[in-house]
DNA sequence: CCGAATCGTTAGCATAGCTAAGAGTTAGGA
DNA sequence: TCCTAACTCTTAGCTATGCTAACGATTCGG
């Protein structure tokens, strides 16, 4: 494959993640919280408990803004903050079990959008759909 | 492929989608623009001289929001805002030489990281991402 | 045990999103 | 004709999100 065209499916895969994202974006509206605080809601269901300044690099936010955001959260009962056992300068940021389900039904709201248009596809366009995310996971990371 | 495969397809696009734009992001430092400010700028650069209800729309955004983000852009000389004659209640968004280059210059940065990830890449992985991504811009539509 | 480093929060600023309301322009019907 | 309705954008004012600077509390090292 020559330089042209690496550089031609480069600018393809960025047009259509950033159109695929805006689209699955107005899932969202029905969970009742902003995107900054769903996405931090979501690490920290997913990685487990962790302390605001892990929170705030994971979330690429310098602490004062995670700050405010768990604050939000800590207000509708979705996470807790906890001073650490051991070491009381910092705090431990969980999840609820109620910050757990608006978090998968969230999910399940983006997530199943998706699956509605995938369904179009033809199976073997589904594989090779498959293959190329399986692919795109190494390059994102 | 079963259903479950299909969720799991749509799940694992959905959140490499986010982890690559992520990443890239770091890229728009350069530009000393924010981010809803150069995706502003490229709307009119690549779809051409619009109304601002129109790039308000592209944009996903309400009229009084897009004023104020011309308001920079003219601003800093990256755009035009020129009462449409014929309609004097409209205005036409054209973008300036100065903001085609800044574009430009932002794109090839990102672009640029993304296809020196790809090079990486072997050439029939480089295939079948080109061919998973053509999938997935029918489905972002 | 006292100074320095670490962690989080508070304060204050700019940007970005919204709705409500206003100004200017156009279009249409009496 | 002209008066009202509709349309396009801007202004005003709110909340949320991002930042840096500075502070309080805690821990650690010498």
């Amino acid at each position: 494959m020559g330089e042209g065209e690496l550089r031609d499916v480069a600018a393809r895969v960025h047009s259509t993640a950033i159109r695929l994202l805006r689209t699955l974006r107005r899932e969202d509206d029905g969970s009742g919280l902003s995107a900054p605080r769903l996405s931090a809601l979501s690490v920290v269901v997913f990685a487990g408990p962790m302390s605001l300044a892990g929170l705030a690099a994971a979330e690429q936010v310098k602490p004062p803004t995670m700050s405010r955001i768990v604050d939000a959260l800590v207000e509708r009962g979705l996470v807790t903050r906890i001073a650490k056992p051991g070491d009381r300068r910092s705090v431990e940021i969980t999840a609820t079990r109620e910050g757990i389900q608006l978090l998968d039904a969230g999910r399940e709201r983006r997530v199943g959008a998706l699956v509605s248009r995938l369904r179009k596809l033809a199976d073997s366009e589904r594989r090779a759909l498959a293959r190329g995310v399986e692919i795109l996971e190494r390059v994102a990371r």
